[in-house]
DNA sequence: AATGTGACATACC
DNA sequence: TGGTATGCCACAT
């Protein structure tokens, strides 16, 4: 596939547990801050490619858990991200901003 | 090639 | 607060 997802898949697969991140930012990561939504379409797609990806861990740059309707349940992604010690309240990440891993340095890392 | 789409982000009303 | 509109860009058809 397109070296775009692949490197969403990778990013979102080197997010520590107990940890989120956002859409934007994986794309910025990327060097693609405009494709954001590709990021998310990636997502859709990932079980297809590795489906150990914890698109749970990903979300809007609101912290809300907009692609919850794309799991198995509803209330799937919350569970997960609360099973992992992040704490969802209302459909968004509690602490979002204490909480967000920021690909951006573990990718310019290298 | 052209058109439609979207798990975003931002702006506007 | 919340719906609508637009930009954006890569993928799907």
């Amino acid at each position: 596939m397109n070296d775009f997802y692949l490197q969403v898949f990778e990013v979102v697969k080197l997010i520590p547990k107990g940890r989120v991140s956002s859409y934007g930012a994986i794309a910025k990561a990327l060097g693609t801050a405009k494709s954001s939504r590709m990021v998310g379409y990636a997502m859709n797609l990932s079980h297809k490619h590795d489906p150990k990806i914890p698109a749970h861990r990903v979300v809007n740059r609101n912290g809300l858990l907009t692609g919850k309707h794309h799991f198995a349940s509803a209330t799937q992604m919350q569970e997960l991200l609360n099973k992992e010690g992040v704490q969802v309240i209302d459909d968004k990440v509690c602490n979002f901003e204490h909480l967000f891993w920021d690909p951006i340095k573990e990718i310019k890392v290298e």
